[in-house]
DNA sequence: GCGTTCATCTAACTAATATTAGGTTTGTCA
DNA sequence: TGACAAACCTAATATTAGTTAGATGAACGC
């Protein structure tokens, strides 16, 4: 039987394997990237994987754990690198900045993190859950402490804007194609995520529309 | 050669079929439900759905079909019936939560569409993208719409918001559990998320606290 | 020079999957 | 009663996937 050593210093061979594995399962997904797509890509054989990963499984828990890890990474240290004194909207806006870097930036762990978790094995999803959870958990201090300041409208649901903003964040991997040209740039994303979120859309300092003002005022009458 | 008719009117078993097929995609994904898992939930036998879909493939086309036309014909029903003079405002957030409504709770389509759409074959993708990318239009017009009347900040970027919009809506299908009581409303959600956007998080009427004032005060002099 | 370890290979195996061929039951209608 | 089709079945097939066994060759210390 094949030993299968897990050095904790990844070999040349065994980061290859695991960048080309990111990248196909980001791209294609887990079910739809077979062993023989990511030796291929290696240039090598099926089973020569299998002297650096005991399974397939053991290859997405890898790349899983290290696209988290890559996010976390980011995020921390771009956030702790503005001071403890930080205005909460910087603190925001770079977090915002930060996680999208990761995700369609720095590498393919964190997009194919994102893109596949839902798709994997649930033991290796559960194996790969509790650090996906003390991201999260970040976000959440992040949050509560920006409330904390007063910077956030009183009755807001902290858990949901978590939610959502993780969640528009994540879901530009379904359509941000950084193949095409410079279509957009990450920083202009996440500025105008930054804007939305934060500020709104809607125009409030504006006197509402011709049509508005005179459906409004029939409504008083009616 | 079985024939495996096409009937247009559907029969209670292709029903039955195409539900739980829909069930089954959304809840393990696409590659991960096997035919024989669709078979059984049916209480029939693996061939058995070959007399009436041709192919897995057939199965999923459907699916992922009637996933968009269930969510277009919620939000464009909903919000019509808003008639024309309606504020912008609400219009936005009828779509929103005709959307998160067809995506949580009226079947499951609609979330299996949008949780397997980037897993299917290429084929299959492009053979629903039409349909798709129509209702990804609707959404285009309506914020166009808002916006030339004068609802939405200038300077705003239509595009953006509404890929993230969708985004944070869509992803909601990946957290979002219905089974655990009634942890929150689909109504709820809407209304949280229709804030977010809409009015922004920031308190901006509130003074900045203590610890930026003296910070803003020590970059002066610094 | 020689044995050992590393890294990869060829070849084979097993389980599962989508799919096909053809039979059986059931109800309807002439 | 009997033809017929709808709706399902049993059984088999082809392909593919992940995985394993064992061989090969290069690099290197003794």
């Amino acid at each position: 039987m094949n030993a299968a050593p897990q050095p904790a210093l990844p070999s040349p061979s065994r980061r290859l394997v695991l960048d080309q594995a990111a990248r196909l399962f980001r791209g294609q997904g887990y079910a739809e990237t077979s062993l023989r797509d990511i030796a291929d890509a290696c240039g090598m054989k099926t089973a020569s994987l299998y002297y650096h990963f005991a399974s397939k499984e053991e290859i997405v828990t890898a790349v899983l754990n290290t696209g988290v890890a890559t996010v976390y990474d980011e995020a921390r240290r771009n956030v702790d690198a503005l001071g403890a004194g930080a205005a909460p909207e910087a603190r925001l806006r770079t977090a915002i900045g930060a996680h999208l870097r990761a995700l369609l930036e720095l590498d393919d762990y964190t997009g194919a993190n994102i893109r596949i978790f839902g798709h994997v094995p649930p033991h290796v999803r559960a194996a790969t859950m509790a650090e996906r959870d003390r991201y999260e958990d970040w976000w959440r201090d992040l949050l509560a402490d920006t409330a904390a300041r007063g910077a956030i409208k009183p009755g807001t649901d902290l858990r949901l804007v978590r939610l959502m903003l993780l969640g528009a964040m994540n879901w530009s991997v379904e359509w941000h194609r950084l193949r095409r040209g410079k279509a957009d740039s990450v920083a202009a994303i996440a500025r105008g995520l930054g804007d939305m979120v934060l500020l709104g859309i809607l125009d409030q300092t504006a006197p509402p529309p011709v049509a508005d003002r005179v459906r409004r005022a029939a409504a008083r009458k009616g």
